[in-house]
DNA sequence: CGTTCCATTTTTTTT
DNA sequence: AAATGGAACG
């Protein structure tokens, strides 16, 4: 049979691809370079299965890592089988959320629970340990959100995640008093469903019967605890078909494991692999200097990505002065051809601040994805802080974040009186608050009795309409709302505004138990939510945006033209760690990279303002291993400014293939430094006296100096302005 | 209890 | 630069 007597969605497939989309049987795994299409053939792999194989929709369960990728990909399945739309289509955490939230009972949670963020587990630990600092506890937190990655429980051999012997009691502790107030962390909402169907086979085999087909996305940046949440919803009935790519692999810091998807085919026996390496996104030079990068990593399956595309425009390299120049040349680029689709990446969020402020003054709009999400600012952490105390009011963490605020004469002392009162209520915080039987002194009374009053106003609304009016009653009750105007006149900010708009989100939910917690549960896995500031109005939101975004954040986006910014060895890569982490360093560039289609941009600085303080920086380490005709060097269009001239004509020698500054020590030629005799100067040249590096400066006096590099006391700065 | 001020420290990436 | 945590004071 050929294709074009088929379906229709088949007939554009590859040879690979359509391979992939039609198998069926043993296990597939399919390696999908980057651009090669992967989200389609998933896609239409899900319409395939319901359209041609006759699954149901509700037999096929397909899993992918954000919540953007699942909404893109529950779009277009139904886009081609419009019975797709009643696919299970989640994260794997809201997958696991899913399933607690039916079964709450056997692993002992509250039915309501909320899912704790790194945030809220802090705050957990704190009443553990309220004598130790918020780093500390952090690190601890970091500790055991890395144990539930693995799979790893308080009894199991901890050794690799902490060597100190009281992380185990620790870990312990922290899990004891969770399970008290019966909610979850994210480790939890894979760790739990393991458990749940470990221990209840009647449950598992109902899961497995359900579930006839299985799907996961971004299989490289599956953990261990979701292999192994895998395992238990895979039987031998099960069609299992993963895709991803072990170069695209980012999340090692979180526990992803790479080796999931390099074993997969011994694992599950009988596997086929298909490879999909033909890449339909980016110019061929573009691809060529991707596949240039990544073929620096040893750790890796190798595969040959090739294009039909024409080579296209060379990638540039900036060599720039400071961020600030940093930002004007971007500012340049959008500007030189702003209807191109542009997309700024970086490495850290702070590095998005300085971009916003320029283009918020130069008029550019733009849409920045993740950095300060909105579910993580402190006043829509607060009004919800009062509506999870309605969803379990065992939640301390909820209790004590919002029984005072705003300020209403409620301390430490009485809150600490009230949550061990509690204790005889079931744990139960509102109904031991409310029966009063702790010691307070009148007015810290008064001001819990304001608290309850908030928190029984938005229950009220409960039975009828929709939860926005439960916000509403609890943001106006609480008075955070008042709060919050007065704040926003005084400090300029818009936080009442983000209150409405919170408020706004939870019109689609009914003002009922159920739908309180669906809704904070849709929050709170909601991670990246893009901020723009053109979003109300609507002529400007149609026009094209720049993008501000992290490198992690775009994977699976593209971008007509991508500027990777900030290449520079201790911000990309970050530190130099082991061998494995720059090599995971190494993948994330090669993801920044192959986001581009047409036109890729990389800047590196001179001198980084980090922390308040300006360092000098040496290009990143990447760049070195760039082979020179994979790239320009980019001189002219750029800064403005004077001091840009002398690093601009010395700007081969940061150019990719040559020598790093590090062969001058750390004063190279043109450092700008302060001695504390001689003033201000300027680095002329480096030189070796009997195996003694010598740092020859001129001083602004005019007079000359050479100091011994090891003995100078000389302080690095910035030239004055 | 609440506010203010000062010294100290600093998470990279995210579900 | 910004956020945390402690101390002092009202």
């Amino acid at each position: 049979m050929s294709r074009a007597d088929r379906r229709e969605y088949l007939r554009d497939l590859n040879d690979p691809q359509y391979e992939a989309v039609t198998h069926s049987g043993g296990p597939l795994l399919i390696l999908a370079g980057a651009g090669s299409g992967k989200t389609r053939v998933i896609t239409v792999k899900i319409a395939y299965l319901i359209d041609e194989l006759r699954y149901t929709p509700y037999s096929i369960l397909a899993v992918t890592f954000t919540n953007r990728a699942a909404a893109e990909m529950r779009e277009r399945a139904s886009g081609i089988v419009p019975a797709a739309a009643d696919a299970m289509v989640r994260t794997f955490h809201s997958f696991g959320a899913w399933l607690l939230r039916r079964n709450a009972v056997h692993v002992g949670i509250s039915p309501g629970f909320t899912i704790y963020d790194d945030d809220d587990v802090v705050t957990l630990l704190r009443t553990i340990y309220p004598n130790e600092n918020r780093s500390s506890l952090g690190r601890l937190a970091t500790r055991i959100s890395r144990a539930k990655d693995y799979g790893l429980s308080p009894d199991d051999d901890l050794g690799a995640v902490s060597p100190d012997p009281e992380f185990v009691e620790r870990y312990r502790a922290y899990e004891k008093r969770l399970r008290e107030i019966g909610n979850v962390d994210f480790g939890d909402l894979i760790l739990l469903p393991i458990r749940l169907l470990r221990e209840n086979p009647e449950i598992k085999a109902r899961i497995r019967s359900r579930y006839r087909a299985v799907l996961v996305d971004e299989y490289q940046d599956s953990n261990v605890a979701q292999y192994l949440l895998l395992r238990e919803l895979v039987g031998d009935e099960t069609y299992l078909c993963v895709v991803g790519d072990d170069d695209q692999s980012i999340y090692r810091f979180r526990g992803a494991e790479v080796r999931n998807i390099l074993s997969f085919p011994e694992v599950f026996p009988g596997t086929t692999v298909v490879r999909l390496e033909e890449n339909y996104r980016s110019s061929g030079a573009i691809l060529g200097l991707a596949s240039d990068v990544v073929a620096n990593n040893e750790g890796r399956l190798g595969k040959t990505l090739w294009t039909r595309r024409p080579d296209g425009p060379l990638p540039r390299l900036a060599v720039l002065y400071d961020q600030n120049d940093e930002v004007e040349y971007c500012k340049n680029l959008i500007r030189s051809t702003n209807d191109t689709h542009t997309a700024i990446l970086y490495r850290t969020n702070a590095q998005s601040r300085l971009f916003e402020t320029e283009f918020l003054k130069a008029g550019i709009s733009y849409r920045i994805v993740g950095s300060v999400r909105f579910y993580e600012r402190e006043e829509v952490k607060d009004a919800l802080g009062v509506l999870k105390t309605i969803a379990n009011p065992r939640d301390e963490v909820a209790f004590r974040r919002v029984v005072n605020k705003p300020t209403r004469g409620v301390g430490p002392a009485t809150i600490d009186a009230i949550v061990s009162e509690a204790s005889a209520y079931d744990g139960d915080i509102p109904a031991a608050a409310g029966e009063g039987g702790y010691s307070a002194s009148r007015r810290a009374r008064e001001g819990v009795k304001t608290f309850l009053g908030a928190v029984a106003a938005a229950r009220a609304t409960f039975g009828s309409g929709a939860l926005s009016a439960t916000l509403e009653a609890a943001i106006t009750e609480s008075g955070l709302a008042t709060f919050h105007e007065q704040q926003d006149e005084v400090a300029g900010t818009q936080r009442r505004a983000n209150l409405d708009e919170l408020i706004n989100a939870a019109a689609i939910y009914p003002a009922t138990a159920d739908g309180l917690v669906e809704f904070l549960e849709t929050i709170e896995l909601d991670a990246s939510r893009t901020i723009d500031p053109d979003a109300d109005d609507a002529a400007k939101a149609e026009k094209p945006a720049v993008t501000l975004i992290t490198m992690h954040n775009t994977k699976g986006l593209e971008f007509d033209r991508v500027i990777v910014t900030g290449l520079e060895d201790g911000l990309f890569p970050r530190a130099e760690g082991t061998e494995d982490d720059i090599e995971e360093e190494r993948r994330v560039l090669y993801v920044a990279i192959t986001r581009a289609r047409n036109e890729l941009f990389l800047t590196t600085c001179r001198f980084r303002r980090v922390r308040g303080m300006t360092l000098e920086c040496t290009p990143s380490r990447f760049l070195r291993e760039i082979p020179s005709e994979r790239i320009t060097l980019d001189g002219t269009s750029g800064p403005s400014r004077a001091s840009y001239a002398s690093y601009s004509s010395r700007a081969t020698e940061f150019a990719p293939g040559r020598g790093s500054a590090a062969e001058h020590g750390e004063f190279p030629p043109g450092t700008y430094v302060y001695h504390d005799e001689y003033g201000t100067g300027v680095v002329v040249s480096t030189e070796f006296t009997r195996g003694e590096r010598v740092v020859v400066v001129r001083f602004e006096s005019g007079r000359d100096a050479r100091f011994l590099e090891k003995y100078a006391r000389l302080e690095k700065v910035m030239p004055s302005e």
